[in-house]
DNA sequence: GGGTAATGATTGCATCTGCAACTACTTTTT
DNA sequence: AAAAAGTAGTTGCAGATGCAATCATTACCC
Protein backbone atom coordinates (compact mmCIF):
# COMPACT_ATOMS: atom_id res chain seq x y z
CA UNK A 1 0.00 0.00 0.00
CA UNK A 2 2.95 2.42 0.53
CA UNK A 3 3.27 4.54 -2.21
CA UNK A 4 6.44 5.30 -2.90
CA UNK A 5 8.61 8.11 -4.15
CA UNK A 6 6.27 8.60 -7.14
CA UNK A 7 7.03 12.13 -8.96
CA UNK A 8 4.44 14.33 -8.94
CA UNK A 9 2.82 14.32 -12.01
CA UNK A 10 3.61 17.97 -12.75
CA UNK A 11 6.92 17.36 -12.82
CA UNK A 12 7.32 14.20 -15.16
CA UNK A 13 6.85 16.63 -18.67
CA UNK A 14 9.65 18.16 -17.12
CA UNK A 15 11.30 15.10 -16.41
CA UNK A 16 10.97 13.72 -19.70
CA UNK A 17 11.94 17.08 -21.31
CA UNK A 18 15.43 16.89 -19.70
CA UNK A 19 15.66 13.19 -20.71
CA UNK A 20 15.03 14.29 -24.52
CA UNK A 21 17.44 16.83 -24.19
CA UNK A 22 20.18 14.71 -22.56
CA UNK A 23 19.79 12.04 -25.23
CA UNK A 24 19.58 14.45 -27.63
CA UNK A 25 22.95 16.08 -27.11
CA UNK A 26 24.73 12.98 -26.14
CA UNK A 27 23.89 11.14 -29.55
CA UNK A 28 24.04 14.02 -31.93
CA UNK A 29 27.44 14.43 -30.39
CA UNK A 30 28.91 10.67 -31.18
CA UNK A 31 27.55 11.16 -33.86
CA UNK A 32 28.91 14.18 -35.74
CA UNK A 33 32.55 12.13 -34.43
CA UNK A 34 31.28 9.44 -36.60
CA UNK A 35 30.58 11.47 -39.34
CA UNK A 36 34.26 13.39 -38.92
CA UNK A 37 35.63 10.35 -38.50
CA UNK A 38 34.56 9.01 -41.84
CA UNK A 39 35.53 12.67 -43.36
CA UNK A 40 31.47 13.54 -44.31
CA UNK A 41 30.60 17.09 -43.25
CA UNK A 42 28.05 17.63 -40.36
CA UNK A 43 24.07 16.84 -39.62
CA UNK A 44 23.32 20.29 -40.75
CA UNK A 45 24.60 19.49 -43.92
CA UNK A 46 22.74 16.35 -44.07
CA UNK A 47 19.65 17.53 -42.96
CA UNK A 48 19.81 20.39 -45.83
CA UNK A 49 20.53 17.75 -48.40
CA UNK A 50 17.75 15.57 -47.22
CA UNK A 51 15.08 18.43 -47.17
CA UNK A 52 15.80 18.98 -50.48
CA UNK A 53 15.55 15.50 -51.84
CA UNK A 54 12.11 15.40 -50.08
CA UNK A 55 10.74 18.46 -51.93
CA UNK A 56 9.56 17.96 -55.21
CA UNK A 57 12.19 19.12 -58.03
CA UNK A 58 14.86 18.98 -55.34
CA UNK A 59 14.27 22.79 -54.80
CA UNK A 60 13.24 24.65 -51.47
CA UNK A 61 12.69 28.64 -51.31
CA UNK A 62 15.41 29.38 -48.46
CA UNK A 63 12.57 30.58 -45.94
CA UNK A 64 10.83 27.61 -46.41
CA UNK A 65 14.15 25.67 -45.80
CA UNK A 66 14.97 27.97 -42.23
CA UNK A 67 11.56 27.35 -41.08
CA UNK A 68 12.38 23.67 -41.86
CA UNK A 69 15.24 22.64 -40.10
CA UNK A 70 14.77 25.56 -37.31
CA UNK A 71 17.74 27.88 -38.13
CA UNK A 72 17.43 31.48 -38.49
CA UNK A 73 17.43 32.68 -41.90
CA UNK A 74 20.80 34.91 -41.28
CA UNK A 75 22.32 31.05 -40.79
CA UNK A 76 20.91 29.66 -43.98
CA UNK A 77 22.22 32.30 -46.29
CA UNK A 78 25.59 31.05 -44.81
CA UNK A 79 25.21 27.87 -44.91
CA UNK A 80 23.78 27.69 -48.30
CA UNK A 81 27.08 29.48 -49.13
CA UNK A 82 29.18 26.80 -47.84
CA UNK A 83 27.03 23.97 -49.74
CA UNK A 84 26.95 25.95 -52.69
CA UNK A 85 30.73 26.45 -52.23
CA UNK A 86 30.82 22.72 -52.24
CA UNK A 87 29.12 22.08 -55.39
CA UNK A 88 26.25 20.42 -53.36
CA UNK A 89 23.57 22.90 -54.23
CA UNK A 90 22.88 25.69 -56.38
CA UNK A 91 20.95 29.05 -55.87
CA UNK A 92 18.46 29.79 -58.98
CA UNK A 93 16.17 33.08 -58.66
CA UNK A 94 12.54 32.53 -58.37
CA UNK A 95 10.64 33.71 -61.23
CA UNK A 96 7.66 34.77 -59.56
CA UNK A 97 9.05 36.36 -57.10
CA UNK A 98 12.00 38.19 -58.18
CA UNK A 99 13.63 38.78 -54.19
CA UNK A 100 13.56 34.73 -53.73
CA UNK A 101 15.63 32.21 -54.46
CA UNK A 102 15.65 28.56 -54.65
CA UNK A 103 18.29 25.84 -53.24
CA UNK A 104 18.30 23.50 -55.66
CA UNK A 105 20.11 19.81 -55.34
CA UNK A 106 22.88 19.51 -57.75
CA UNK A 107 23.70 15.67 -58.61
CA UNK A 108 27.10 16.01 -56.75
CA UNK A 109 24.61 16.86 -54.10
CA UNK A 110 22.38 13.56 -54.44
CA UNK A 111 25.52 11.19 -54.46
CA UNK A 112 26.65 12.64 -51.03
CA UNK A 113 23.63 12.63 -49.40
CA UNK A 114 24.07 9.02 -50.66
CA UNK A 115 27.03 8.30 -49.32
CA UNK A 116 26.40 9.93 -45.55
CA UNK A 117 22.89 8.08 -45.07
CA UNK A 118 24.32 4.29 -44.55
CA UNK A 119 26.70 5.87 -42.01
CA UNK A 120 23.99 8.19 -40.47
CA UNK A 121 21.94 5.23 -40.12
CA UNK A 122 24.04 3.16 -38.55
CA UNK A 123 24.65 5.95 -35.76
CA UNK A 124 21.24 6.01 -35.35
CA UNK A 125 20.10 2.30 -35.56
CA UNK A 126 23.57 1.50 -32.76
CA UNK A 127 22.88 4.53 -30.52
CA UNK A 128 19.14 5.10 -30.67
CA UNK A 129 17.19 2.07 -32.07
CA UNK A 130 19.13 -0.89 -31.03
CA UNK A 131 18.00 0.16 -27.11
CA UNK A 132 13.91 -0.03 -28.09
CA UNK A 133 11.96 -1.92 -29.09
CA UNK A 134 9.84 -1.38 -32.75
CA UNK A 135 6.67 -0.82 -30.40
CA UNK A 136 8.64 1.58 -28.52
CA UNK A 137 9.80 3.59 -31.54
CA UNK A 138 6.63 3.78 -32.96
CA UNK A 139 5.16 5.07 -29.44
CA UNK A 140 7.81 7.57 -29.07
CA UNK A 141 7.26 8.96 -32.66
CA UNK A 142 4.01 9.62 -32.07
CA UNK A 143 4.05 11.21 -28.85
CA UNK A 144 6.34 13.64 -30.40
CA UNK A 145 3.95 13.87 -33.41
CA UNK A 146 1.51 15.19 -30.76
CA UNK A 147 4.26 17.76 -29.54
CA UNK A 148 5.17 19.01 -32.68
CA UNK A 149 1.47 19.52 -33.39
CA UNK A 150 0.99 20.69 -30.93
CA UNK A 151 3.49 23.45 -30.40
CA UNK A 152 3.09 24.35 -34.47
CA UNK A 153 -0.50 25.22 -33.91
CA UNK A 154 -0.35 27.09 -31.11
CA UNK A 155 1.87 29.77 -32.79
CA UNK A 156 0.96 33.09 -33.06
CA UNK A 157 -1.91 33.70 -30.08
CA UNK A 158 -1.33 37.43 -30.74
CA UNK A 159 -4.01 39.53 -32.26
CA UNK B 1 -7.22 -6.95 -44.53
CA UNK B 2 -5.19 -5.16 -46.59
CA UNK B 3 -2.06 -4.17 -44.43
CA UNK B 4 -1.45 -0.28 -45.35
CA UNK B 5 1.59 1.53 -45.51
CA UNK B 6 3.30 0.00 -42.53
CA UNK B 7 7.06 1.83 -42.08
CA UNK B 8 9.12 -0.85 -42.12
CA UNK B 9 10.20 -2.38 -38.43
CA UNK B 10 13.58 -0.77 -39.22
CA UNK B 11 12.96 2.46 -39.95
CA UNK B 12 10.89 3.10 -37.16
CA UNK B 13 13.84 3.68 -35.38
CA UNK B 14 14.96 6.62 -37.91
CA UNK B 15 11.29 8.24 -37.87
CA UNK B 16 11.26 8.43 -33.98
CA UNK B 17 15.34 9.59 -34.27
CA UNK B 18 13.81 12.51 -36.76
CA UNK B 19 10.92 13.49 -34.99
CA UNK B 20 13.46 13.67 -31.29
CA UNK B 21 15.75 16.30 -33.40
CA UNK B 22 12.97 18.32 -34.89
CA UNK B 23 11.44 18.67 -31.89
CA UNK B 24 14.01 19.50 -29.72
CA UNK B 25 15.36 22.33 -32.34
CA UNK B 26 11.61 23.66 -31.99
CA UNK B 27 10.99 24.28 -28.58
CA UNK B 28 14.80 25.14 -27.75
CA UNK B 29 14.42 27.49 -30.09
CA UNK B 30 11.55 28.87 -28.35
CA UNK B 31 12.55 29.22 -24.82
CA UNK B 32 15.92 30.78 -25.58
CA UNK B 33 13.37 33.63 -27.27
CA UNK B 34 11.35 33.26 -24.44
CA UNK B 35 14.46 33.58 -21.84
CA UNK B 36 15.77 36.81 -23.97
CA UNK B 37 12.04 38.32 -23.69
CA UNK B 38 12.53 38.11 -20.22
CA UNK B 39 16.17 39.48 -20.19
CA UNK B 40 17.76 35.95 -18.77
CA UNK B 41 20.79 34.21 -19.61
CA UNK B 42 20.88 31.50 -22.16
CA UNK B 43 19.88 27.59 -21.50
CA UNK B 44 23.66 26.81 -21.29
CA UNK B 45 24.23 28.81 -18.16
CA UNK B 46 20.95 27.51 -16.44
CA UNK B 47 22.08 24.06 -17.18
CA UNK B 48 25.32 24.83 -15.32
CA UNK B 49 23.65 26.58 -12.29
CA UNK B 50 21.04 23.64 -11.76
CA UNK B 51 24.14 20.94 -12.07
CA UNK B 52 26.09 22.84 -9.70
CA UNK B 53 23.09 22.81 -7.43
CA UNK B 54 22.14 19.43 -7.89
CA UNK B 55 25.68 18.86 -7.05
CA UNK B 56 27.11 18.28 -3.01
CA UNK B 57 28.67 21.38 -1.98
CA UNK B 58 27.59 23.11 -5.41
CA UNK B 59 30.88 22.47 -6.31
CA UNK B 60 31.60 20.17 -9.54
CA UNK B 61 35.19 19.63 -10.98
CA UNK B 62 35.39 21.36 -14.92
CA UNK B 63 36.15 18.00 -16.43
CA UNK B 64 32.70 16.46 -14.30
CA UNK B 65 30.90 19.52 -15.95
CA UNK B 66 31.84 19.58 -19.08
CA UNK B 67 30.45 15.51 -19.80
CA UNK B 68 27.72 16.22 -17.52
CA UNK B 69 26.28 19.43 -19.59
CA UNK B 70 28.08 17.54 -22.73
CA UNK B 71 30.07 19.96 -24.47
CA UNK B 72 33.86 20.03 -25.06
CA UNK B 73 36.36 21.03 -22.06
CA UNK B 74 37.53 24.12 -24.05
CA UNK B 75 33.77 25.57 -23.89
CA UNK B 76 33.15 24.68 -20.43
CA UNK B 77 36.31 26.67 -19.82
CA UNK B 78 35.09 29.87 -21.42
CA UNK B 79 31.16 29.19 -20.76
CA UNK B 80 32.61 29.10 -16.55
CA UNK B 81 34.80 32.48 -17.43
CA UNK B 82 31.28 34.16 -18.34
CA UNK B 83 29.15 32.57 -15.60
CA UNK B 84 32.47 33.77 -13.31
CA UNK B 85 32.53 37.24 -15.11
CA UNK B 86 28.68 37.30 -14.05
CA UNK B 87 29.44 36.57 -10.41
CA UNK B 88 26.90 34.07 -11.02
CA UNK B 89 30.00 31.04 -10.07
CA UNK B 90 33.42 31.01 -8.98
CA UNK B 91 36.71 29.34 -9.91
CA UNK B 92 38.14 27.64 -6.77
CA UNK B 93 41.86 25.19 -6.82
CA UNK B 94 40.95 21.82 -6.01
CA UNK B 95 43.65 20.58 -2.97
CA UNK B 96 44.25 17.20 -4.16
CA UNK B 97 45.16 17.69 -7.39
CA UNK B 98 46.79 21.02 -7.90
CA UNK B 99 45.78 20.94 -11.66
CA UNK B 100 42.48 20.92 -11.23
CA UNK B 101 39.54 23.38 -10.55
CA UNK B 102 35.94 23.52 -9.04
CA UNK B 103 33.50 25.43 -10.05
CA UNK B 104 31.82 26.93 -7.18
CA UNK B 105 27.71 28.38 -7.39
CA UNK B 106 27.76 32.07 -5.45
CA UNK B 107 24.28 33.49 -4.01
CA UNK B 108 23.81 34.99 -6.64
CA UNK B 109 24.44 32.18 -9.06
CA UNK B 110 21.53 30.38 -7.08
CA UNK B 111 19.28 32.95 -6.53
CA UNK B 112 19.60 33.35 -10.89
CA UNK B 113 18.83 29.97 -10.97
CA UNK B 114 15.62 30.51 -9.35
CA UNK B 115 14.92 33.53 -10.99
CA UNK B 116 15.03 31.23 -14.25
CA UNK B 117 12.82 28.37 -13.18
CA UNK B 118 9.66 29.39 -13.07
CA UNK B 119 10.28 31.14 -16.78
CA UNK B 120 11.80 27.48 -18.03
CA UNK B 121 9.01 25.19 -16.17
CA UNK B 122 6.27 27.43 -18.01
CA UNK B 123 7.50 26.98 -21.13
CA UNK B 124 8.27 22.81 -20.56
CA UNK B 125 4.48 23.17 -19.89
CA UNK B 126 3.04 25.08 -22.32
CA UNK B 127 5.25 23.69 -25.46
CA UNK B 128 5.79 20.27 -24.43
CA UNK B 129 4.02 18.60 -21.00
CA UNK B 130 0.45 20.23 -22.54
CA UNK B 131 0.53 17.90 -25.29
CA UNK B 132 1.31 14.76 -23.45
CA UNK B 133 -0.20 12.92 -21.01
CA UNK B 134 0.85 12.12 -17.24
CA UNK B 135 1.11 8.42 -18.44
CA UNK B 136 2.65 9.81 -21.80
CA UNK B 137 5.48 11.76 -20.13
CA UNK B 138 6.60 8.72 -17.75
CA UNK B 139 6.75 6.09 -20.47
CA UNK B 140 8.69 9.01 -22.54
CA UNK B 141 11.50 9.33 -19.75
CA UNK B 142 11.81 5.68 -19.20
CA UNK B 143 12.00 4.77 -23.05
CA UNK B 144 14.78 7.90 -23.04
CA UNK B 145 16.53 6.37 -19.68
CA UNK B 146 17.09 2.93 -21.50
CA UNK B 147 18.42 4.85 -24.67
CA UNK B 148 21.05 6.69 -22.53
CA UNK B 149 22.07 3.96 -20.41
CA UNK B 150 22.44 1.65 -23.64
CA UNK B 151 24.88 4.74 -25.25
CA UNK B 152 26.81 5.12 -21.59
CA UNK B 153 26.69 1.83 -21.11
CA UNK B 154 28.51 1.00 -24.47
CA UNK B 155 31.40 2.81 -24.49
CA UNK B 156 34.89 2.39 -25.12
CA UNK B 157 34.75 -0.78 -27.27
CA UNK B 158 38.28 -0.13 -28.15
CA UNK B 159 40.61 -3.18 -26.43
C1' DG C 1 -2.31 54.68 -57.96
C1' DG C 2 0.87 56.20 -54.41
C1' DG C 3 2.30 55.72 -49.88
C1' DT C 4 2.95 52.42 -46.18
C1' DA C 5 3.65 48.04 -44.38
C1' DA C 6 5.39 43.45 -44.87
C1' DT C 7 8.49 39.88 -46.83
C1' DG C 8 12.95 37.56 -48.84
C1' DA C 9 17.52 37.54 -48.63
C1' DT C 10 22.10 39.34 -47.36
C1' DT C 11 25.71 41.55 -44.38
C1' DG C 12 28.17 43.45 -40.02
C1' DC C 13 28.97 42.41 -35.61
C1' DA C 14 29.21 39.88 -31.44
C1' DT C 15 28.98 35.47 -29.37
C1' DC C 16 29.54 30.71 -29.03
C1' DT C 17 31.67 26.30 -30.25
C1' DG C 18 35.15 22.72 -31.32
C1' DC C 19 39.76 21.03 -32.53
C1' DA C 20 44.50 20.98 -31.93
C1' DA C 21 48.40 22.59 -29.58
C1' DC C 22 50.21 23.91 -25.23
C1' DT C 23 51.44 24.10 -20.04
C1' DA C 24 51.23 22.13 -15.64
C1' DC C 25 50.68 18.49 -12.83
C1' DT C 26 49.90 13.34 -11.69
C1' DT C 27 50.23 8.41 -12.38
C1' DT C 28 52.44 4.48 -14.28
C1' DT C 29 56.29 1.91 -15.71
C1' DT C 30 60.61 -0.01 -15.36
C1' DA D 1 63.65 7.48 -8.61
C1' DA D 2 63.73 8.94 -13.61
C1' DA D 3 61.32 8.50 -17.80
C1' DA D 4 57.11 7.86 -20.14
C1' DA D 5 52.42 8.24 -20.47
C1' DG D 6 48.20 10.20 -19.11
C1' DT D 7 45.03 13.89 -17.29
C1' DA D 8 43.21 18.93 -16.10
C1' DG D 9 42.69 23.03 -17.82
C1' DT D 10 43.71 27.05 -21.02
C1' DT D 11 44.52 29.36 -25.49
C1' DG D 12 44.84 30.27 -30.75
C1' DC D 13 42.40 29.68 -34.53
C1' DA D 14 38.67 28.70 -37.65
C1' DG D 15 33.92 27.82 -38.26
C1' DA D 16 29.12 28.31 -36.98
C1' DT D 17 25.18 30.92 -35.09
C1' DG D 18 21.93 34.75 -33.95
C1' DC D 19 20.40 39.58 -33.87
C1' DA D 20 19.84 43.88 -35.83
C1' DA D 21 20.24 46.67 -39.75
C1' DT D 22 19.95 46.99 -44.78
C1' DC D 23 18.40 46.56 -49.66
C1' DA D 24 15.17 45.01 -52.91
C1' DT D 25 10.77 43.59 -54.05
C1' DT D 26 5.86 42.61 -53.20
C1' DA D 27 1.35 43.21 -50.81
C1' DC D 28 -1.86 46.11 -48.59
C1' DC D 29 -5.15 49.94 -48.27
C1' DC D 30 -7.21 54.65 -48.37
Amino acid sequence: MARIKAAPVEDRGAQAWARLLGVQALIVERIELAFAEAGLPSLAWYDVLWELEKSVGGRVRLHELAERVVLSRSNVTRLIDRLEQARLIAREPCADDRRGYFAVLTPAGKEMRKKIWPVYRGQIETLFSAHLSPTESRAMKLMLDKVRRGVRGARNDKP
